[in-house]
DNA sequence: ACCTGAACACCGTTCAAGT
DNA sequence: ACCTGAACACCGTTCAAGT
């Protein structure tokens, strides 16, 4: 824990000219956003408070509520750019494979996977218990987002499945298969649940490999 | 949200014969952990608070101190719980097929999602992120019942190998596989995740069969 | 042995007020 | 338009004290 006296936070108060370099007066939203990343990154644990990103922004408790309406709606707000950088993974995915579909697929489950070693943080808010799926509570730009992500997933097993690739059914229900699978390794690993096996160095991308590989056996198309 | 007036809970004070009703001096640390079950059923987010189960169980704030070190301390101690039961779910499908590998192996699978059904709030406090998983907090005794439950799955894996059912490798590997898959559809289960699909009265039934057949798919011998 | 009451150091959120 | 300060209704936790 660090000691209760901080020291009183840079504040940047220079905004002689162009320089976007204080965000002061200007972008304290995006500061906010930072501020909470860096701390789910370090902490991971749920302390994530409002107050403390306030102080970390250098300012005052109640400003931020000028840029969010509540905690749960920075965390959503977080977990928005969570989805839309875990699409760019899944984009980069097929732009590597455009005339491949298993390449494509396999390399698709990497990068499920790749994007939750390289931002463990996003995929903690992004599947987290801090935002409800209760219905009522869908309303938050959030769940659009996260919807499009799983429908870039159904295009792809609806290529795979036109391919011969992966059995034929009905593919909103293949994807959910192999969002478990992804979701669940991935979720298990950030969380650190495979620490107690003890694992040598590299045997979890070993691990990783055999998840992606495993994802596509799951759904492959009987010979 | 209730009105802040509660009705002062009943004290059931009738310690007049044997009945074991009235935990009011002697169960206190049952009746903590089912208020906070009852607490998770339904608020379901983490408002779970030590205070207001105090309240619930009609005693002072401070009384849980006696039963548990810390908030933490009770939600593992709720978590713990959940790993037994998952085991009896677990051992429940062995004793229903001792001769059949295939088929014990897929009513396993099929009772981790019936105790996820089942147990959701269980399942929430065994895999939420109360309870850190960083070494050095590992001397807590719901770790080792949680490693026990995946040594059961290890044994199950190895059986299925000999079978010839389950490929070859590292039981511990193959059974990372399993898990992923059958944590991960649990889990979105459980956190709701597959209501934007607007699955038709029974369809999720399907999704939970299909995804049983999908785990040993995944890890299945090559013919 | 088990429980209580007061107290400490925190929260999220609201609201009138400042520039 | 954006931020501040005081205030309200909460937390988890500690500790001396009660029976």
């Amino acid at each position: 824990m660090p000691p209760p006296t901080k020291p009183a936070a840079p504040r940047t108060t220079d905004k002689v000219k162009g320089k976007p370099k204080s965000y002061h007066h200007g972008n304290l939203r995006e500061a906010l956003l930072e501020a909470g990343l860096e701390l789910l990154r370090r902490d991971s644990a749920e302390s994530l408070g409002l107050r403390e990103l306030a102080r970390q922004a250098g300012v005052s408790r109640t400003a931020p509520y000028r840029h969010f309406e509540s905690k749960e709606a920075l965390i959503a707000a977080i977990a928005e750019q969570g989805f839309l950088r875990l699409q760019d993974y899944q984009d980069e995915a097929r732009r590597r494979h455009p005339n491949d579909v298993e390449a494509w697929f396999l390399e698709g489950a990497r990068q499920y996977i790749r994007f939750a070693v390289d931002h463990p943080e996003h995929l903690k808010v992004m599947f987290g218990p801090y935002i409800s799926h209760t219905p009522g509570h869908t309303d938050h730009p959030v769940y659009a987002v996260g919807n499009a992500t799983f429908g870039k997933l159904v295009e792809l097993v609806e290529t795979a499945q036109r391919a011969g690739l992966v059995r034929a059914g009905d593919p909103v229900e293949v994807s959910v298969s192999v969002w478990s699978m992804l979701h669940g390794f991935a979720m298990l690993m950030v969380q650190k649940q495979f620490d107690f096996l003890q694992l040598e160095q590299g045997r979890l991308a070993a691990l990783a490999e055999q998840a992606a590989r495993d994802t596509l056996a799951a759904v492959r198309a009987s010979p």
